[in-house]
DNA sequence: TGTACATCAGTGAACGCGCGTTCACTGATGTAC
DNA sequence: TGTACATCAGTGAACGCGCGTTCACTGATGTAC
């Protein structure tokens, strides 16, 4: 009648979260449509057949994916948006989140950008999906800043897409630069500031 | 001595298109990395060695498809920043001609959305190496707008980058409704209508 | 124009290989009493 | 606590299949004279 979990289920899901990891790591060099169910279980160890005890297919397993890698963005596209501080300032926390954030996540970050538009319908849509959810939260957090009073729920939803995508945007840009000289991740970040800055005296004078 | 291609030349060409345009087809459906040589050669009705007469991988035939598919956009992202007409009309321009090009190459828009992110690196570099040569286009179009005239060339390309992603973005957006309903696409449009304008917004307000 | 030879796009058989999926199984863990 | 039975995560053999690539070939097209 306790809570804690058994040992059966304890191993169960250890033995999950090692797939899920193994296939995150293939899919830095490929992408899911071409990811096998036995390349997968060769990397963590176990027998081919027993992926079918966690996943009906590779499909499966990029949607369990899709909610790791995007449960992580939450926290962050949430602080990148918040009303603290003047433009300049909140411009400048959102592009050191990202930053971190693809530091921290890359293979999440690429998984995300790789498959939002792959061949494999069910995880585009729960990509979909989800950064729906996402433009509805910064939405949210949009309509909270004074610069909003007048501008109608269409619009801030519209407003919310256009960050998201250059979220993403811009994620993926310093996903390219991981590995560059600080000279070029530098002028990365230096053009995700401009164009922040644009969208934002965009949206200063959309009701001019 | 004469320049007409030979019959044989012209029956190479011919197959290779065949081969081009079956995997076009056939990457509506799934990625590149997972497109299977014998695949594409049964769609085109030759032997699977055939193959090897045209392109050494699949991957080559990849990058060859990114130069059709972005070929075809040039001429319409040259148009779509074209300085005639008042805001409202460029806006309403450049969101028509997306439209029609989506709905006349979507296969080409699919592909280049696709594969932008990947799991093929070549293709994926032909792919960022088109955007950028789109992006100096734009910016040499953006130049000549009176708008433009205290806009030093770092600004001007970074705000071309923006224009580009946001029509890859759009299309894109264009592509998923293209079976929808009417009152979707109508959606669709009115929301890319209005970022475009935030942007455009942006622009005129940048040096206040 | 006719002939003899060269080129080369496409063929078809053959190969070894890794794939996804099935199945009956094992043995550690869980549960009922 | 101890015992007897149920559950079920992971196993390993087996299967049929389609893959990419090799190779020597054929026969229409091209070229030199």
């Amino acid at each position: 009648m306790s809570h804690t979990v058994g040992i059966r289920q304890a191993q169960k899901q250890k033995t999950r979260q090692a797939l899920l990891d193994a296939a995150l790591h293939l899919l830095e060099e490929q992408s899911l449509s071409s990811l096998g169910l036995r390349e997968v279980t060769r990397a963590v160890g176990v027998a081919p057949t027993a992926f079918y005890r966690h996943f009906p297919s590779t499909a499966d397993l990029g949607v369990a994916l899709v909610e790791e890698a995007l449960g992580s963005l939450h926290p962050m596209i949430r602080t990148t948006v918040s009303t603290a501080g003047d433009s300049r300032q909140r411009i400048d926390r959102a592009i050191e989140l990202i930053a971190r954030h693809v530091a921290a996540y890359p293979a999440h970050v690429r998984f995300i950008a790789r498959e939002r538009h792959g061949g494999v319908q069910p995880v585009r849509e729960a990509i979909r999906d989800q950064l729906a959810r996402f433009a509805e939260e910064v939405r949210t957090e949009l309509a909270e800043d004074p610069v909003s009073t007048d501008w109608n729920d269409d619009d801030l939803l519209m407003l919310a897409h256009l960050y998201v995508d250059q979220m993403l945007s811009t994620a993926s840009l310093f996903l390219e630069t991981l590995d560059a000289p600080e000279e070029e991740r530098i002028r990365a970040a230096d053009l995700a500031r401009r164009q922040l800055r644009l969208i934002s005296i965009g949206r200063r004078h959309w009701h001019d």
